[in-house]
DNA sequence: AATCCAGATGCAAAAGCTTCTCATTTCTAT
DNA sequence: ATAGAAATGAGAAGCTTTTGCATCTGGATT
């Protein structure tokens, strides 16, 4: 049950809470910017301002339910953040986005912040190129 | 001679361009905003306008003779592209960047993105921590 | 050295995303 | 039900970056 995390991170229990949250959840693709939240509530016929929306957003990042990337060239992207890290490689003609995990690289940025004199807070390792359908003209 | 490249680029060999490339090639530290690229001309006396730095950065990128990067939280940073890729690692708390290449990463990249179906591109790798300074209290 | 003009510049205005202000509304704990 | 704190909506404001346009300049040509 959603609301018991908009609780567990302070926040009240506010419809604009719950219905962005469940946007999330049922995005078909996962990774949102604000405006594409906003959309989807207008089309539900939700009242709800913009303003809200990256208010919410920002909350929700805050409170770790959700992370915002800024990919190249792209405006904030929110997704929900399930605890499982991961980095992301996009599609630079149709905007695509995939997500994978390598234990190698992992490791290595570790062994890399270590030699700087770092102690590594976090890290995003983004890939572009094209993707597969776009390589083929499907785009 | 930077001029040289200026020319090679097919831009006018002019008194901001050439003022800008020098700022760049001297800065203390090698990534830069456009502000300060600004306030360094500023500071010089030179009466150049905000505009034409930004106009001169994005030109110079275009060239392949600098490098944009967008860092979390802090606005497009410049620094002079010598043809040596890298990658960077940042303190979240004083803003320190340094940079690094790592074999391992690269070879690892190339293959996750075949794996995903991309012909790769370009990519960034950016490690957030505390740098060594930060973390004993010199800041 | 004087002329010419595409390209470059400066300034101010515009863009465009994101945040803030504040009066009003909505939760949620009594 | 009531009250107080927190949240919201609408629009204004913020900020970085880009643009429009009149003016200027580099540099190629006489
Ligand atoms: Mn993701
Ligand atoms: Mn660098
Ligand atoms: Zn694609
Ligand atoms: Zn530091």
């Amino acid at each position: 049950m959603e609301s018991q995390d908009i609780k567990k991170a302070g926040l009240k229990v506010t419809l604009p809470r719950v219905k962005i949250l469940e946007i999330l959840e049922r995005a078909e693709n996962r990774h949102v910017t604000a405006e594409d939240v906003y959309k989807v509530l207008l089309d539900g016929g939700e009242e709800i301002g913009l303003a809200t929306v990256y208010r919410v957003l920002t909350q929700f990042e805050t409170a770790g339910l959700v992370t915002r990337h800024r990919f190249e060239g792209v405006h904030s992207v929110f997704e929900l953040d399930e605890g499982r890290h991961h980095d992301h490689i996009l599609c630079v003609r149709c905007g695509r986005v995939d997500e994978f995990v390598d234990k190698a690289v992992e490791e290595r940025q570790q062994a890399i912040a270590e030699q700087a004199g770092y102690d590594m807070t976090d890290h995003c390792l983004y890939i572009y190129g094209i993707c597969r359908n776009c390589r083929n003209g499907h785009a």
